[in-house]
DNA sequence: GGACAAACGGAGTCACCACTCCGTATCGTC
DNA sequence: GACGATACGGAGTGGTGACTCCGTTTGTCC
């Protein structure tokens, strides 16, 4: 039995004003906030998300996921290299002004939870292979794992949208992601 | 007209207990907790720090301190270039199973606290000598800016505690610093 | 278009937390 | 050791936020 329209239009309306408010003022925010953001009761907010912890595993579901389709988009690209750091350069600027979603990314890297790990393991999956080919290109140290690869990501999303000046920003992330080249 | 003997004593036990709480628990924290942890009522705790941010602002300052120390200590090392990398590895692995250093620093990033301001600079400036010492003996590229440093510290707080492999850690540390280095 | 299930809204509940207030204890001084 | 000043403890207050409950509305199916 599918949801009745007017459920999974809501669902998706509070899952995007979520997204918003989370991104906006934090991981704080009251489930109020979403609800008036999203246009809907709080009632409704928890119908759909029984917790706020359920409503940020979902938010950070969808994001892995647009993560996932960015990597493997880039998976047979022609200079595995540039691939790699263009998905780098690209995941963390747009997170720039999004705090809440190095948040969400430590708490994926924590929980062991049920609506995450799926997605969690596709993203690995991509980011992977796009290291692996880059390494075969030369384009990046043999000694790196995925692992340390998301500490990267996990670190310049944290470090620098701080930085205000947008070559000064761009400059910075070039350089830390430098680390992960053949000397 | 010095505090009296007692109000001294608790205002150290006090900061104390913030900072071991605030570690363990994050900032969310309640001042209940800290006041428990220092042995004393909530009223004293603010007596000494009237608001919560006071008190954090308090701790932060503390902790900038011992920072400020850390690299006036390495300003004449004999090679400039292991004494800055030294005092990043340091800096960092110190603040290993400490979320809410990170925090703290994040937080000394925007706000123009009277408490933390002045200390702050006195950092600035240790480390900018370290950087300076270090490009001159052609250890650190040439375009890095001391702000720059600080993203490197703040991502790698961020980042690297999470692993909990040591050699892992260690290694991942060192090559995110790496991007530091010339080419 | 009527009937029934599914979903909605939002006032209400409960727990928690920053912060206050004041009777009591401790310090420093003579 | 006595006395005034200073500091202490912790019950109390106001406000906020997650989550519940139920009377009302809306979608769907015949």
């Amino acid at each position: 039995m599918s949801p009745r329209a007017d459920a999974a239009r809501n669902r998706a309306k509070v899952l995007d004003a979520a997204q918003q408010v989370f991104t906006a003022d934090g991981l704080g925010a009251s489930t109020e906030q979403i609800a008036r953001r999203a246009g809907v009761g709080v009632g409704t907010v928890f119908r759909h998300f029984p917790t706020k912890e359920a409503l940020l595993s979902a938010v950070l579901a969808a994001r892995l996921e647009t993560l996932a389709d960015d990597a493997e988009r880039l998976a047979d690209a022609a200079d595995p290299g540039a691939a790699l750091f263009d998905f780098l350069t690209r995941t963390v600027e747009a997170s720039s002004l999004k705090i809440a979603y190095a948040d969400a990314l430590e708490r994926a890297g924590v929980g062991t939870d049920q609506v995450v790990a799926p997605v969690r393991e596709r993203v690995t999956k991509a980011v992977g292979t796009l290291l692996d080919r880059a390494q075969r290109a030369g384009a990046v140290r043999d000694d790196v794992a995925v692992g340390q690869v998301f500490a990267f990501i996990h670190g310049a999303s944290r470090a620098v949208p701080r930085i205000a000046d947008d070559a000064l920003r761009s400059a910075t992330l070039r350089m830390m992601f430098d680390g992960l080249r053949p000397r």
